[in-house]
DNA sequence: ACACTCGGGACCTCCCGTTGTT
DNA sequence: AACAACGGGAGGTCCCGAGTGT
């Protein structure tokens, strides 16, 4: 085994981290669990991280910001229509989820939900990492209007950050009713609003 | 003062632990910290419930829901114009909500996000509410459909669960981003939304 | 044995942390070294005393008070003879001291010398203790000057405040020499001091 | 930046040490307060001290014993004169202390009151130290009985151990009452005390 | 119905010291 | 000579729950 390796070290403590808060929560997750979950001792924590908050943070910063770009945002690609993209991406993310991740619901919005009255270090992370997400929505649809593909009177700001916290609510949905029926037609109901974005064809017949 | 008045003392418990568990999460709130905010014993509250777990399942069943009720299905009424009703409802959520309860997001979600998935006896009571808050909009949209003021291609259910969703996403969303205008944002996107339940005027062209 | 018994529960609590404090220091005394003395747990002793800080303000006002009381106030007596009272009493101490006092030290001291400046709740109370051992001798040394037994320029404040600290420091050399006839030479250093309060006999030869 | 520089870093090592100790007590400083003084690493201290305590022995030889010759020894020169001698050392150092010595006590006290009886190797250095201490005094009293300016009836080493330890005592007084004027009272004391050492002008009568 | 006392373990944090490396 | 990484345990605190008494 290879010791003296103080960035695996610190990456594996954040893996665990990561895997723990997802499931037990912060406040519900024990240092111990973490380290029950590597082979690093409570004094290499310690010399990684002052204290379990600023675990959590590097987590928050560390692992759930490039898993919300890698799932949500590069997918959306710089095409001129951007709600075909995101439809794409939605399905694609309903798609694959494997059951854990359907039980356990979006990471981001477990932390989000739980810490962000608690601890204003959370929320203040969390919400930088939820307005990235909402900005690269924004722009998407931005890119529309210019190419035309997206109504004019749509405002991004307010759609994205409409879209983000209806993909959250149902990430939340999915958790607690454990109903994949229930989350297929919630996405169809989506699907249709997203449709709703697109310029109407005139209906003017002949 | 009077002692020995066991209804009272369970109801102190109860708003006690509401707003404890509101505030900080249940896993994050002691049982002290309970106690602090009443002038009850641990005695007593062991008298009155078997442990913390079934403390919580009771302010889920004896608070959560009627608070539930009270907010979001009692307005509703039975008329035959259910879009009007919710946007009314919304929209008298959305304005009479104060500070802290902006800062605190929505006491349902927040258990739910927090709990769903760390304890199963959670789950299920958590998820029985929000099934009878989906019902209750989705049976509204139903009359509507009867009435001829929602388009008949409308999913009630669907529609229902995409609605709860989608409130409990922008609750989340209003207390991590601490950003009025934000709300009010998704709110008029929302409220876009909603109009195009109703069914489309005949787009006949002069 | 006797379960449920508060009052002996704080009290073995208070006369095993006295002790360990004292023979360890204050800082130097974990919890568990107090609770191995008892057959106490941790549990109770939260119980009893809000943290360590307490526990240790609680030994000074319940242990060391009542102890220096008895050693060098309640032997005081009323008299007029003041000097002769105290020259008793510090023989007697000295006297009587068995090889663990003389080893240890005086606790008050010892408790002074490492907390006074460490934390401000500890000197504020070992002031009070301190103050009221001086305000006792000082008392003496009036009712002295009273009588006739003590010089008229003698003042009782300073002189009491010097002697309560020159035993202090003795007390600390025995502690840190181990070397009786030390202590022995200090005794006569300062009985000799003693008697220059007394009123000068005329000294007009025959 | 000069790297490489054992004797300088050894240096900054024990007087960071130094003044932790002073002020937190030994046993109430770690490691890493000594560390947090400097810009020294753990490794570096682990290389100059063979651990902790070693540390403190060495603050005690080469920080402790230098300053107590420096401010009690070194002033006491050679004259035929030890009492007034003494005076006016005590008077400028009573007259000297700043506020932070006031309240922090005397150095070489603050440690021989906590660890003498809790650790060997330190009350074996510390004795060492009060002993050299002693033993000056004595030399100069003794001087002064040579040349007649001390009275014949004064046993050298008893009163150089009383002086010693009156002025421990005074020094922890002082941290623990934090008032001046007590300290100016227990100083006239020590001063008319001094006085009674002289040997006394023949009260012959005309 | 309720109060007080107690049990024992889990929690986060810190600490002293060691080891591998440069 | 000096440094960063690490080991492992102890420290004070808190917490849930049980037990006893009224």
């Amino acid at each position: 085994m290879v010791r003296r390796d103080p960035k695996a070290t610190r990456q594996k403590l954040l893996e665990a981290a990561f895997h723990a808060f997802y499931e037990q929560g912060f406040q519900g997750t024990g240092l111990d669990d973490v380290l029950a979950r590597t082979d690093v001792t409570k004094g290499a924590l310690y010399h990684h991280f002052a204290n379990k908050m600023e675990l959590g943070y590097a987590v928050v910063q560390e692992m759930l910001r490039p898993w919300m770009l890698r799932q949500w945002v590069d997918p959306l690609g710089t095409s001129g229509d951007p709600v075909s993209e995101i439809l794409a991406t939605q399905r694609a993310i309903l798609g694959h989820m494997d059951e854990h991740q359907f039980h356990m619901g979006c990471p981001v919005n477990n932390l989000t939900q739980e810490m962000a009255s608690v601890d204003e270090g959370f929320r203040l992370r969390l919400e930088a990492l939820m307005q990235e997400w909402r900005s690269a929505i924004a722009k998407a649809l931005d890119r529309g209007r210019a190419a035309g593909t997206v109504r004019e009177d749509v405002d991004p700001e307010a759609t994205a950050a409409f879209l983000v916290a209806a993909w959250e609510g149902m990430s939340g949905t999915g958790k607690t009713s454990r109903d994949r029926n229930l989350m297929r037609s919630m996405g169809s109901v989506m699907e249709s609003f997203l449709e709703t974005l697109r310029p109407q064809p005139s209906t003017v017949p002949g």
